[in-house]
DNA sequence: ATATTTAGCGAAAACGTTTTCGTGTTGAAA
DNA sequence: TTTCAACACGAAAACGTTTTCGCTAAATAT
C-alpha cells in the first residue's frame, strides 16, 4: 500500500526544493529544461496528483457544490440533482448532498456542516417544516457569510437569492383549460395544504383558468390533502379519501392533481367506481414521473423539467462563484451589486397521454 | 458580508497567541479560567467554526464518504443513497456523490477526482460498462493507495473489498417458487443481457427454482432484453418485444421480472392481448419501486431493502476507516490483515400485492 | 576589468488548524 | 535567600500546496 506522493516527497527524491517541482510541474519557464523534464517524468511515474484538501484550504475555495433537498427518493428532486451534476462535473465542481427529510433542524445542522468550509455554494429546496415555520435566518446567515445560495422549486421571498422556479401557475392554467377544451364541466382539484408555495400557485391556476372560462370555482370540487409527511404508510387513506370525495360529487368529469401520486390513485379510485377513463373522467396530473409513463392508462401530465432546472441552477452558482472570484481581484471598490438577483422561471409542458382524450 | 472568523483573528482581537485561543475552545485545563471564559464568549459572540479544510489537511482525513453509482433518478440508488446518508450523518459523516452514467470512462475519471484527498472512502456499484470490459484495475489502484471500498449491488470478485449484496439467487428462487405453488405450470422469465451479474444470479435462480420442481426449463419462455443504455425512449419497443414474446407462447401463465419496468410491461401487453391478472397470468418483479405499489393492478415484488443495504455499506465504510485509525497508531506492526474482508448478504423479502393470487 | 543583467533555483509565507515543547512568572518549600 | 514545581501562555512545526521574493553564478555590457 503506497500511499499518493507529495512535492515533498519528489523533491527530496530528486534533491531539488519544493518549489522548483511545484514550478517544474506547473511548466513554469523559470525551470531549466532539464530539470523539468527530470521532475514531470518523474512525477508521472509515481502519478502524482495535487491534493485537493491543499489546495482547497490554499486557494480558499473548495470546487464543490452543496446540495440540499428534502428527499432524495423522488423522482423530481433526483433528476434535479442530475442536472445539476451533469453541469457541475462539466465545469469542473462536485457535488456534495444533504438530506433534509423535511425537518427543520436536519436542514440547520447540514447547512452549518457544510458551510464551515467545505463548499463554496448552496443550491437548495426548502423543507417543509421550514417553510411552515417561516423561519429563514439560516439562509440569510449563510448568504451574509458570503456562501451564494441558489434556491429551486420551493423559494420564498424572505431570501435574497437566485431562484430556479417552475411556473407552476401557468402550468396549472395549461392544464387544466386543456381539460375544459376536451369537454369537462366538473373539473375537481387534488391539491397539498397551503403552505407549500407550489401548491398554492398551482391552485391559484386551477382558480385562474376556471375564471377565465366564466366558470365558478365550486369548493366542493377542492381536496386538499393533508400530508402526513409520510405517504408511502399512508396509501389506503388516500385512496379512501379520494374515494369518498368522488362519491360526493359524481359530477366530476375531470380531475387536475398536483402530483403524480394523486393522479394515478384519483385514476385508480374512478376506475374501482365504475368510471371509465378518459371516457368518464378525464385526468392530468403535474409532475412527469416514472408513474405517469407506466401507469395503465397512462397519465396525461404537466412536465415540470427537472434536469433542466439542475442545469440552471448550477450554471447560475457557478457563475456567481466565478464572478465574485475575479471581483475580489478587481481594485475598483466594489459597488455593492446586490440585489440584482436572477428568477429564472422554467416553462412547464403539457405530456399528453391517454388520460385525457 | 462578514467572512467567518478564525483563530488567528480572535487571537489579534484578544491580545493572545492563537495556540491560547485553540486550547481555550477545546477546554483545555492548560488556559487558566478567566481566559477560556472570555475566549469562548468572544468565539460564541462571533459564531466561531473551525474550519473543516483546514482540519481535514491537519488530520488528513476528511469524514466525507465518496458514493459512486451508474444513475441518480432511479428508486433503487436513490434508496441506498438514502440509506447511506442516514448512517453517514448520524456518525458525523458528509457525503459527496458522483454519476457515471453507466461509462467506464466517466466512473475513472470521477474515482481520481475524488482520490486525491476529497474522501476517505469510497460506496460504489459498478457501471455496465466497466463491468462488460472486465477492467477494475482503477479500484484495485485506489484501495492500494490506501482508499477503501465498499461495493454494493452490482460487485465483482476481482476486486477485494467489502460488499453488500442482495441474494438475488434465492430471491429469484423464493419468487418463482411462489407462482409455482400459487399454480402457475408456464413461467416466463423476462430478464437483461447476462453481463450485469445480478440479472444473471435472478436468471439462475429461476432456472433452479424449476429445476427444484422437476420442471425442464423452455427456452422458448426466456425472453432477454437487450438494453440499449436508454430504456425511457425505447419504452415502445420493449411493449412490442414483449408483445411479440406473448403472441409466441400463448400458454404462458405466469412471468418472473428481473426488474419493475419488465414487470408492470408485461402486465399491461398481457392486458391488452385479453388476459386478465391474476386470474390468467400472475406476475412477480424484483425490485420493490414506486411502480410496483402504484400499478392496476399493484405488482407483487421481491423487495431489495434499497436502504438497508446503504446502511449497511455505509457502516462497513466507516468501521473499516476507523479501524485504520485506531491501527496506525498502534505500535504493533500491523500483521497485514488483509483478505478478511467482509461480504453482507441482505435477504430479499416476497411482497404480495394484486398480480398473484 | 568592472558593472549589470539574467537564468535557475531555494527560502519563506500563506491558507486555518492542533499539538508539542519551551519559557517566564509566581508561589511555596528548603 | 535560594530552589523548584506549578501555572499560564507563546513559538513553532506540521498537513500539502502555490507564489513572491531573494540569492548565486554565469553571461553580457561598459
Amino acid at each position: 500500500m503506497k500511499r499518493k506522493i507529495t512535492l515533498k516527497q519528489i523533491a527530496k527524491e530528486l534533491d531539488v526544493s519544493v518549489s522548483t517541482v511545484s514550478k517544474a510541474l506547473s511548466g513554469s519557464k523559470e525551470i531549466s529544461e532539464d530539470t523539468t523534464q527530470k521532475i514531470q517524468a518523474f512525477a508521472k511515474l509515481y502519478n502524482y496528483r495535487p491534493n485537493n484538501i491543499a489546495l482547497s484550504l490554499k486557494n480558499r475555495k473548495t470546487k464543490t457544490i452543496g446540495i440540499l433537498i428534502p428527499e432524495i427518493v423522488h423522482h423530481f428532486f433526483s433528476t434535479v440533482i442530475r442536472g445539476i451534476e451533469r453541469i457541475a462535473n462539466r465545469r469542473g465542481y462536485n457535488v456534495i448532498v444533504g438530506l433534509s427529510n423535511e425537518s427543520f433542524t436536519k436542514e440547520i445542522i447540514n447547512m452549518e456542516m457544510l458551510a464551515n468550509g467545505s463548499i463554496d455554494g448552496f443550491i437548495l429546496s426548502i423543507s417543509k417544516e421550514t417553510l411552515l415555520k417561516q423561519d429563514y435566518h439560516h439562509f440569510n446567515a449563510t448568504i451574509n457569510q458570503g456562501i451564494p445560495i441558489v434556491m429551486f422549486d420551493r423559494v420564498v421571498n424572505e431570501v435574497e437569492c437566485d431562484k430556479v422556479i417552475v411556473d407552476d401557475f401557468n402550468g396549472a392554467v395549461k392544464a387544466v383549460k386543456m381539460l375544459l377544451d376536451k369537454g369537462c364541466k366538473h373539473i375537481a382539484l387534488i391539491t397539498t395544504v397551503d403552505y407549500v408555495s407550489v401548491g398554492r400557485l398551482r391552485t391559484q391556476g386551477y382558480l385562474e383558468a376556471l375564471q377565465l372560462n366564466k366558470i365558478e370555482a365550486d369548493p366542493q370540487l377542492i381536496l386538499k390533502i393533508e400530508d402526513s409527511l409520510n405517504v408511502d404508510n399512508h396509501l389506503e387513506d388516500l385512496e379512501s379519501e379520494i374515494e369518498h370525495f368522488f362519491k360526493l360529487n359524481p359530477a366530476i368529469d375531470g380531475v387536475f392533481a398536483v402530483n403524480e401520486l394523486y393522479a394515478v390513485t384519483a385514476m385508480k379510485v374512478a376506475r374501482k367506481l365504475g368510471r371509465s377513463i378518459p371516457d368518464d373522467v378525464q385526468v392530468i396530473g403535474f409532475t412527469d414521473g416514472v408513474l405517469s409513463k407506466h401507469a395503465t392508462p397512462s397519465l396525461s401530465t404537466v412536465s415540470q423539467h427537472g434536469q433542466k432546472i439542475g442545469e440552471q441552477a448550477a450554471n447560475l452558482l457557478i457563475d456567481r462563484l466565478e464572478a465574485i472570484e475575479t471581483e475580489s481581484t478587481q481594485y475598483l471598490g466594489s459597488a455593492d451589486s446586490k440585489s440584482d438577483f436572477i428568477k429564472v422561471v422554467i416553462e412547464t409542458e403539457i405530456i399528453e397521454r391517454e388520460s385525457t382524450k
